[in-house]
DNA sequence: ATCGATGCAAAAAGTTTGCATTAGT
DNA sequence: ACTAATGCAAACTTTTTGCATCGAT
């Protein structure tokens, strides 16, 4: 569901950060080749537990710094989505990727979702609106359906 | 526009407390009070500022331990809107005061908006949801007029 | 050989908690 | 008087930074 219209995205991250002057490092290779393969939003410390497993470690400094250039540049987006911790997924992948949250008033567990008629209304707003419209992100809460059963 | 609809969030918040067994302390009032008059979003570290200025003072743990009460009680919402800053802001004070959130890149600001068109969208996706959705949450980004400027 | 990338550890920033004191009922 | 509310300071968590070393070019 995504080999064919993506260019591979950790490709071209890795492309506009040399672009920026930056060099490949193990660190970095590590984590995009990680956020690449995400459905969804992660956080900085699964990030790094991810890593720990299976592949190379990674340290919270870099894992931080690496974060933060793809956020400046575009190509990561930072979800805000409750208690207190950050979540990033790459962003700049087409429409095919575009997806908002669910985020379970219980246990915080954290699914995609889109929605058409939600995109236009989004679309038709920032049109109106009297600034230039970079992004917009959506979270609906509610129990997932694990915690509604009880 | 808001002293004939609204029967008194504060007011309201005060005998939702006491119902749960709680008493009238200096420090709530104040925070109440204080929250009431907002229009938009404040962080913790803003409401302790500002009550320390020209009301009562008081320590940032109460701040935390009343908002922590509000919350619960679901008088008070919780808006991520980011840079690793919670926010809160008053809520079941009914559709007058529904709103959603522009966000500034470069500065950070926070104003609100609200949008009929993205509403009807939203109800419309939670009526097909598999779950019960309890609340929903919208963030526009882009450069505010100040910071377009330039 | 150069200079950025990385890891480590310390520092900041934001949030939570324990405990003694104050104050509402 | 009883017990919740509050302030203070310490603990904890998440994020940022300084610096020495490693590694890509």
């Amino acid at each position: 569901m995504s080999a064919v219209e993506d260019p591979g995205w950790a490709e071209r991250a890795t492309q506009a950060l040399i672009a920026a002057g930056h060099r490949r490092g193990g660190a970095r290779r590590a984590i995009l080749a990680l956020l690449e393969d995400q459905a969804c939003a992660l956080s900085v410390l699964e990030i790094q537990e991810r890593l720990s497993g299976d592949d190379r470690e990674v340290s919270r400094a870099s894992v931080y710094r690496v974060i933060d250039e793809l956020e400046q540049i575009g190509l990561l987006q930072r979800v805000e989505v409750g208690r207190g911790v950050a979540r990033y997924e790459p962003a700049g992948r087409g429409d095919a990727h575009h997806h908002h949250h669910l985020v379970c008033d219980v246990c915080g567990r954290v699914e995609p979702f889109t929605d058409d008629g939600i995109e236009r209304a989004i679309r038709r707003l920032s049109a109106r609106l009297p600034r230039r419209v970079s992004d917009h992100e959506i979270v609906i809460r509610g129990a997932c359906r694990d915690c509604s059963e009880s």
